[in-house]
DNA sequence: TTTACGTTCAAACAATCGCTAGATTGTTGT
DNA sequence: ACAACAATCTAGCGATTGTTTGAACGTAAA
């Protein structure tokens, strides 16, 4: 085979992962499968879509062997095929914050109040969430929290948060995480726990993102 | 704004990014200026096709705010937004080179002969070379060279090594390397060097796949 | 001015993509 | 067997993309 057709070839396949990466809406599947498998209908719910649109981007996905599937009943479970596409999704997110000035400027934008965002490092976050000097809570739903959370973490949906404030004690700061930088859920979080006379702070850090700084995480059956 | 707005706004943001990864051309422009900094000209006779397609390319990818320019006199010179870029492309190809089948059955139908490539892993190799044990040659044009190379590695152009065979030493073992997985200059290099006697090897990694793996470089000046 | 490098425009073609909506398949429970 | 539900498949629309080719344009060097 000529060398030229042979290279063509090489990048060819390359591109097919890079096709994949290119629709936001398959780029907001991956994140949220990156949160725990899940369900076309969830996914679908999750996304805002229409069930048959997400099945068409799933397929491509699928082609690209970037997730696979498993069947329980009537539903079928998507997953991503592995923790280096979610690696590939925060080095993605993470050369498109710095490169395009347009995404920063929404970003900050999003969040609605400054001075939320906790300044600590992961170690010395880490470090204070074993002494238990703070309390750090997961806003995901719990299913996610169980699929994979953050070591010392306790589930405490957003949905929840306000009907089990008691839970949490006044005297310790509480610092807030959920599915990553572009989710809103723990911002939410934390103006609640304000309003309501709390020391809290969030922290952009989704599990991947975690995962990918060397950081290790847990998981819980259910 | 509403709350669905903003996040499809930030996923189009990174989906600008994906695009740019999802044409086989404009990933073999990446890995090219990931070797150094280019003119429009150079990538143009490197990648095989013609200017004015790889200038519609590139307009793409300085859109996407993965390339910049640079004049000098006639020539404009393109070089990666950052070595971030570079990372990506690395993390990319990884994960397809994890996940497609074909993708590994063409690389393995590449290589001519088994046996070529060096199973060692980087830092004993670093430290060989240090040593003298080994003599590390770097195939690449020179002006690739000069940008960027491996630490105690010594030029040696592919298309100079038969007339400069004799700075070789004939005791000690060669190994030789070139731009990527996905070049095959340091193939033919340990080709040529077997069939003159010499003890020769090859490693997959180029600049980007060394700078990956937290490894150091140098530059020459030039 | 002439020459070389690079970009741009325009036109054309095939191919692909995102999305919508209707029909279909596969599984579960009654 | 039947209904209910999850998910996929299909067809079609409008829009965009990759590629080629010819021509023109702007810039800088000789």
């Amino acid at each position: 085979m000529n060398e030229r057709a042979l290279k063509d070839l090489l990048y060819e396949q390359v591109a097919r992962i890079g096709k994949s990466l290119s629709s936001p809406k398959r780029l907001e599947l991956i994140e949220l499968l990156a949160q725990g498998e899940k369900s076309v209908e969830t996914l679908a719910a999750q996304a805002g879509v229409d069930v048959r649109l997400v099945s068409a981007h799933l397929k491509a996905l699928r082609e690209a062997r970037l997730v696979e599937t498993r069947r329980e009943g009537k539903y079928i479970h998507y997953r991503l095929s592995g923790q280096d596409v979610a690696q590939l999704w925060v080095v993605l997110r993470e050369t498109a914050e710095e490169h395009l000035v347009e995404l920063r400027v929404a970003l900050e934008q999003m969040t609605s109040e400054p001075g939320t965002l906790v300044s600590e490092c992961r170690e010395s976050l880490l470090e204070k969430a074993r002494q238990g000097e703070i309390v750090v809570i997961d806003v995901r739903p719990a299913s996610e929290f169980h699929a994979s959370h953050l070591p010392f973490a306790r589930s405490l949906p957003l949905v929840e948060l306000e009907m089990r404030l008691a839970d949490l004690p006044a005297d310790r700061m509480i610092v807030a995480y959920c599915r990553g930088p572009f989710c809103l859920m723990s911002d939410e979080a934390v103006q609640l726990l304000r309003a309501r006379g709390f020391v809290a702070g969030k922290i952009s850090d989704g599990v991947s993102e975690w995962a990918a700084g060397g950081l290790p995480l847990e998981t819980s059956s259910e």
